[in-house]
DNA sequence: TCCTTGACTCAGA
DNA sequence: CTCTGAGCCAAGG
C-alpha cells in the first residue's frame, strides 16, 4: 500500500532498524515507523497513519538477513494470519530466542519489547 | 478501466 | 478485554 516517496530507501532504512533488535526482543510497526524519520515529501500527521503500514511492507519484501519475525504488531501480536505457515514459523523463531506468548497468543512489551538507543553510534 | 486488497493503529462501545 | 470502523495510496486481475 502507499509507499513513501522514496520507498526502497525507506524500506532500507526499516531494515537497518530491524537488524538492530536483540535476540529475544521485538517491536511493533508502530515503534519502528515512530522510530524512524519522517520521509521528505511526508508530513508527521500523514506518516503517523502510514508509516506502520510502510513498515509493514518493508517486512513482506525484506532480505533474508532480517529479522522480521521480531516485528509483531501493537498489540503484542503476530500480524499474520494465523493459519499461515508464515505466522507458526515467526511463533516458533520467537519461542527459540526464548520470546513467551501470553495464553492468548500476546507478547508482553514490558518484558521483550525493545526500544531503540535513540540514536545508535 | 474499475474494484479489491493490503505484515497497522487508535478510539469508542 | 474484545470487536468495529476509519484513515490513506498504489498495484494487480
Amino acid at each position: 500500500m502507499w509507499s513513501p516517496p522514496d520507498q526502497s530507501g525507506y524500506f532500507e532504512q526499516v531494515w537497518t532498524l530491524v537488524r538492530q533488535i536483540p535476540v529475544g526482543c521485538v517491536m511493533s510497526y508502530g515503534q519502528i515507523a515512530q522510530a524512524l524519520p519522517v520521509p521528505d515529501g511526508s508530513n508527521p500527521e500523514s506518516y503517523r497513519r502510514l508509516g506502520p503500514r510502510w513498515v509493514g511492507r518493508a517486512m513482506r519484501h525484506c532480505p533474508d538477513d532480517v529479522p522480521w519475525w521480531r516485528v509483531i504488531n501493537s498489540q503484542g501480536k503476530i500480524s499474520l494470519p494465523v493459519d499461515s505457515t508464515a505466522a507458526t514459523r515467526q511463533r516458533e523463531r520467537l519461542l527459540q530466542e526464548g520470546v513467551q506468548f501470553d495464553e492468548r497468543g500476546r507478547v508482553d512489551f514490558k518484558q521483550f519489547g525493545w526500544i531503540p538507543e535513540s540514536s545508535e553510534t
